[in-house]
DNA sequence: CTCCAGGGATGAT
DNA sequence: ATCATCCATGGA
């Protein structure tokens, strides 16, 4: 099996797998396997170098956005004590150029869902539906297509645990596969009509179309506002203010974070995530209270 | 056990 | 426009 090797300058593979972009890489060995639409690969990091197996670089290369000027990228964040934390805590950290089916379909499965749920939905559609690949000895499975969603029925889809997420995700893979909705033209559409679109899906909303909009449309200004980052605007921006409302959030975080808006997000993200108590696994606790 | 999670749709003020 | 409620499921 063929190694190529790249040359990936500010960027932390391990950090950019682990931030709640992107859900089904896996670790192996000492780097990840997973899948860049039909191709399966697995990606190690050593340095400022990437070991790649079954993948092409030109691939490789555009689905980790390592062409984002990322340090240009992080001088136009706010120049304020929060973000500088987070930029500090995040380095390497990437927003990568995701399908945009795959990246909506994930999307409309996690509302309501902590990260490590979201995994295990995506790949027990991937082992369910999805088609069977192969590198070495690793058996892998791609994100399943809309028409094949489509096929299924909702009681069959909450099968992998999906839950009420079931009947939407079903109801946007059949609107996808009778091409009533046509992600790929919508490309070209502004901001607003592409939210409009992807807000007219069942099971998306403001938030999951921000995060299509800024994971698969490379449109690094959305600004995704999950309970995270509601949670971290508020305690950070909002210090002494009453509980600043849905709206106000938006309209201050659209005005504040500016062009790279997005990036921003993630990297305040990942880090309220990794650092809060409730997103580490908390340490044991050595002297218990005795049960019953 | 309880609390909460990368929310959305619907219906009532 | 803002608010309440319901929707499943599992991690911590």
């Amino acid at each position: 099996l063929r190694t190529i090797d790249i040359p990936a300058h500010d960027f932390d593979l391990a950090v950019t797998l682990d931030s709640g972009q992107v859900f089904h890489w896996q670790k192996h060995r000492d780097g990840f396997a997973g899948m860049i639409g039909d191709c399966a690969m697995y990606v190690e990091q050593a340095g400022t170098r990437l070991r790649v197996e079954g993948g092409s670089a030109p691939l490789v290369r555009n689905y980790f956005a390592l062409d984002h000027p990322l340090a240009k990228i992080c001088r136009s964040f706010p120049d304020d004590a929060v973000m500088k934390a987070a930029r500090n805590f995040c380095r390497g950290l990437r927003v990568i150029r995701q399908p945009k089916w795959e990246c909506l379909a994930t999307f409309i499965t996690s509302s309501m869902k902590q990260v490590a749920h979201i995994r295990q939905i995506s790949h027990a559609l991937r082992r369910r539906y999805g088609g069977a690949k192969k590198i070495g000895d690793l058996e892998m499975h791609a994100f399943p297509t809309p028409e094949r969603l489509a096929a299924t029925s909702e009681s069959e889809l909450r099968k992998c645990a999906l839950g009420y997420r079931a009947k939407n995700l079903l109801a946007t893979a059949q609107l996808i596969a009778s091409g009533e909705a046509e992600l790929e033209q919508w490309g070209a559409l502004s901001d607003v009509d592409l939210r409009g679109k992807l807000c007219a899906l069942p099971g998306v909303g403001a938030k999951v179309a921000n995060c299509v909009i800024l994971f698969a449309y490379e449109r690094l200004r959305a600004f995704p506002i999950d309970v995270w980052i509601a949670r971290t605007l508020t305690e950070k921006y909002f210090t002494g203010k009453r509980k600043p409302t849905e709206a106000k959030l938006r309209a201050f975080a659209e005005s504040y974070f500016g062009e790279n808006g997005g990036y921003a997000q993630q990297y305040l993200f990942h880090h309220a995530r990794k650092t809060s108590s409730r997103g580490r696994t908390p340490r044991p606790r050595k002297l218990s209270a005795p049960r019953r």
